[in-house]
DNA sequence: TTGAATGGTAAACATTGTTCAATTATGCTT
DNA sequence: AAGCATAATTGAACAATGTTTACCATTCAA
């Protein structure tokens, strides 16, 4: 049994947010559960109680992990690429590519609903900010001339859209018959609606 | 208590059903649980398990008939607009005042996570298959010198799309000043991804 | 060394999904 | 009409969930 003072509070909490992390990769979502969590650290599920107020607490963090790599992800492939239009496309087959290949943390990420009365935490809320923003400045290298509201417009669209295909893309096979990748849908998403968008403003 | 022949087999299938329904419109998905169901209809949880093998497919049975219910609401604006532009947006808008309207339903239906091992029925995937036929339908009403591939390609990836927009706009406030109304979003989306998809058909 | 504060545990509670032996009502057969 | 087989219904039980709390044990300060 762990004692006293083998570990600090916030050591403890890494551990559990590692714990939760692996069983979410390992299991999925559904696998995560408290006692399974304090068992993984050698603690008992009071002492997980006295480190986080519930259980969606623990789960945010992990997610928050996730959501960090996926930004570090964007990030880079945003300095790799100069040319505006590439960049994009990139960004967008990067985050396909990341709910691909981390199906599971992808899955707890966007299918994990807090009940009613919890409040988003703003460490969390800032990491969903961050990558609208990244969008944003993308969307705003591409077109600097238009004014922020409608890269604000933009960027959100194209953003939810790249979004909508990912979740489909994950879990239930809506492309039963594999007609077109997903990558495919992507190019054309994003191509189609960008040069449309770009030509709008051209004519303004 | 209830007794025997009170109901039918198909009766108290159907009751259990309705109780399902209005669970998750009042409570939410999570607000669904056996035992409220039987509650609900004077009967006891042994009863519901002997018509039907889990919860899932109790909820399953709600969705379906939620959308069943977007599915004839899309139907009629398809109808009632024979201009194949307006007709598409028409649909899109259509699609995103549900999830508006019906916030919990939608909720339900896409957010509900089956067990790994479930393989989702027939009589479901007909009206997933219904919708996204639909929609290929309006496309090609759009465009019907585009051949098979090109038709599925573009509504696949637009309602993907759309449905990305439906997402982010229910539960979570993405928009967080609202800027833009989600409708801006939709028309931003459908006008622009068209308008170059059908241009880059007229080209080849 | 003693006592207060705190780390940690184990047991308890309520609520989930699910199963199943026992009971009870029904309809058929004699 | 009586009895019996069949099927419907119950209610209790299981395991697993999140969460709380009374209690025990360890540490550190006085």
């Amino acid at each position: 049994m762990a004692r006293r003072n083998d570990h600090t509070r916030e050591e403890i909490q890494g551990m559990a947010i590692d714990a939760t992390r692996t069983l979410i990769a390992t299991e999925g979502l559904e696998g995560v559960s408290a006692r399974k969590v304090a068992q993984h650290i050698g603690y008992t599920v009071g002492t997980l109680y006295q480190n986080f107020d519930n259980i969606h607490e623990l789960i945010l963090h992990a997610n928050a992990f996730s959501l960090t790599q996926l930004l570090a992800a964007l990030e880079k492939v945003y300095q790799a690429e100069p040319r505006p239009l590439p960049r994009i496309i990139s960004i967008a087959n990067t985050y396909l590519d990341f709910g691909q290949k981390h199906e599971k943390q992808w899955a707890a990420i966007f299918r994990h609903t807090l009940p009613q009365d919890f409040v988003m935490p703003d460490w969390y809320q800032a990491r969903i900010d961050a990558l609208f923003s990244l969008i944003e400045r993308a969307v705003w290298e591409l077109a600097p001339s238009r004014d922020k509201k409608q890269i604000q417009l933009a960027s959100r669209t194209l953003w939810s859209s790249v979004h909508g295909i990912c979740i489909l893309n994950t879990g239930n096979k809506l492309y039963s018959e594999n007609i077109a990748t997903p990558q495919t849908l992507m190019q054309s998403l994003v191509t189609n609606y960008l040069s449309a968008w770009i030509q709008e403003g051209s004519r303004a």
